[in-house]
DNA sequence: AGTTAGCACTCAGACATTTCAAGTGCTAAA
DNA sequence: TTTAGCACTTGAAATGTCTGAGTGCTAACT
């Protein structure tokens, strides 16, 4: 009997690796419970079904295999996936055709950042069959690194800040007509006083003090001053996109029933996933490696039985986003995991260097 | 017999009207089919369930009611939900607390019409509990109204564009420094020469003579108008955003299994609902009254069993956009009405006059 | 020792059958 | 014209049976 003895992953001999990997591997394949007599047919295994059967036995008992019940197949732990990607795995190479299809999609609205990463969630998803999710984290001190103005027309004009690379914009109206010298005079005034500031540093002396310099155009202050505050706020960056969640609906044997709505739950809510994103890789200065979530391992409970994989993008040594998939456990982990990986490269080149530039 | 005798809505006797009427609410209510008994029992009629019986017999030869199945009480018909909504309904009034937090709420996040119709959609659903969503028409022809160039450091610059109303950004990259005059004067050729003009517009022959014009920085005007032609081709505007999708789960009588697949495909595939929102209401110039879209009237097949009510988002007489709620046909329409009413409107305002202002 | 063949056992899923309750249509009485 | 009563219909739920896939174990084999 000898009970559960986890935990001794170096005894593994070939044999049972070479079965471990078979058995996942068909597992990805059908969806469904493998058993001894498959294996024996359908993958070339030196050995009959009585053996595997005992070899099956034993993995189970270190916990890389699992028994929906006792007359069925077995299926991969999570600790058996865990096993898997680690050590087991065959790495995928893309194909030319997947490269060129990656490459081309991925410039088509590279406009900004919204856009790229909104065309990458939608290449991810359809080339991988997963739901894909991209996140741009939550940044810890928002400020403003350059204001600038621009009339339209007499009454209106349009308030462009750069945030952190990223440039957001606010239209402002006035019911009198705004001088020329005026808006230049509000532009430098801005760029003195509020370049570096957060929110939560824009104080009343402050404005009050900026209505003084502005002399006859004051009343333009408290509603600039106002907006900014506020776009700075809304900036919180925490924002999850997602594509392809009817993918979900592939995999009924997981996603079925209440499994799917705790899904979409937790897609709606995106708070727990942003979290995923911020709290594990944001801060932790990482390497840009290809993370990999399996069940248990996810802080969220909803996802016990799904994968999550993903990358982060980096914009020079700035993390700026991440892009990953999400799915079933038994999941194509080689191609997904290559797909993200050359996909957030891709992106993150893109917004490097906003011209042109092959690769 | 007299086998089917339909479209004779005039003939309505008010008793049928009363009954049609408290059928429609209590199935709105309970979400199921309701029977004679219970009429008589919940609803104040005055007659018994025997006279509500031939009544209803009535109706469904009408077309007003249908049977799902011979010994089941009656559900309403698309035709009996049209009839109810266009004069049996009441009217239902928004209470104070819920203007206020409509109002409220709305002005969070108003840096941008997305950030607008984020909020617009999140609200919508949290307080209707129907999935939201909020579409930006395709455009017709969309051109750059005003360029404008802003220098961050001697290697890079902002160009800021603005494309019917809503401002659009892109970085612009140089390995060699970029000259104040430089940038300046590219300002003013691509305002002179490319304003008003559709990506389609802006030919070879034209590009080439902005590079004679430029002199010396003669490099920086390709990547600069092929950025442009980007981004005018990838503004088509058409885009389409959801929220609460996971409510569709709370009606499982009619997104259960396949319905609920087939509904999340609807939206991933975004197309058939952004054509819905385009060509009923973008281009016929039609008042800008809530609509309402209930099962086969509906273009997209698979929204049979469902009702869209949506209205369109103006910025004075332009139209930019459209906010509204899916979900079953059982739906609580006056309230929902009455709700996307007011969020459009709200919605509306505020990009009216971005600055302050009270209802 | 390790490997294989054979056999009894288990159990989820599919299928058939029964039961149940809700709701109707119709008829006859008020 | 309305109402009460009753026979009838029918989907959904409950119950029972059957089957096949897959296991664990023992005994023979190399």
């Amino acid at each position: 009997m000898e009970s559960e003895k986890r935990s001794a992953p170096k005894e593994l001999s070939e044999r049972k690796k070479q079965i471990l990997k078979a058995i996942i591997e068909a597992h990805i394949e059908l969806g469904e419970p493998v058993g001894s007599k498959y294996l024996t047919s359908n993958k070339h295994i030196a050995c009959s079904s009585a053996t595997i059967r005992n070899e099956m036995a034993e993995l189970e008992s270190m916990g890389y295999l699992e028994q929906p019940h006792t007359s069925a197949g077995r299926v991969p732990s999570e600790a058996g996936y865990r096993l898997y990607i680690d050590s087991l795995i065959d790495s995928y190479r893309l194909t030319e055709r997947e490269i060129e299809e990656l490459r081309t999609n991925l410039r088509k609205k590279q406009a900004e950042l919204d856009g790229i990463l909104d065309t990458a969630i939608r290449l991810a998803s359809s080339m991988t069959d997963y739901t894909a999710l991209a996140a741009k984290p939550r940044k810890v001190r928002v400020t403003v690194s350059h204001f600038d103005i621009i009339r339209t027309d007499e009454r209106s004009m349009i308030l462009v800040m750069l945030i952190g690379g990223i440039v957001k914009t606010r239209q402002i109206r006035s019911r009198v007509p705004i001088a020329e010298e005026a808006s230049s005079k509000l532009e430098t005034l801005l760029n003195r006083k509020l370049s570096g500031l957060t929110a939560a540093e824009i104080t009343m002396p402050l404005m009050m003090e900026m209505e003084r310099d502005m002399g006859a155009e004051d009343y333009l202050v408290e509603p600039v001053v106002k907006g900014i505050c506020e776009t700075i706020s809304a900036f919180d960056g925490g924002e999850l996109r997602f594509d392809g969640i009817d993918r979900l609906l592939s995999y009924p044997e997981v996603y079925g029933g209440e499994r799917l709505r705790d899904m979409l739950t937790l897609f709606e809510r995106k708070q727990d996933l942003l979290d995923v994103f911020s709290e594990t890789e944001m801060q932790t200065g990482d390497d840009g490696a290809v993370k990999i979530y399996i069940g248990r391992e996810n802080l969220v409970k909803t996802m016990d039985n799904s994968t999550l994989v993903y990358k982060p993008i980096k914009r020079g040594d700035l993390l700026v986003g991440a892009i990953g998939v999400i799915g079933p456990t038994r999941m194509n982990y080689s191609r997904v995991i290559a797909m993200i990986d050359h996909l957030s490269r891709g992106v993150s080149n893109l917004i490097e260097d906003g011209d042109e530039r092959s690769d």
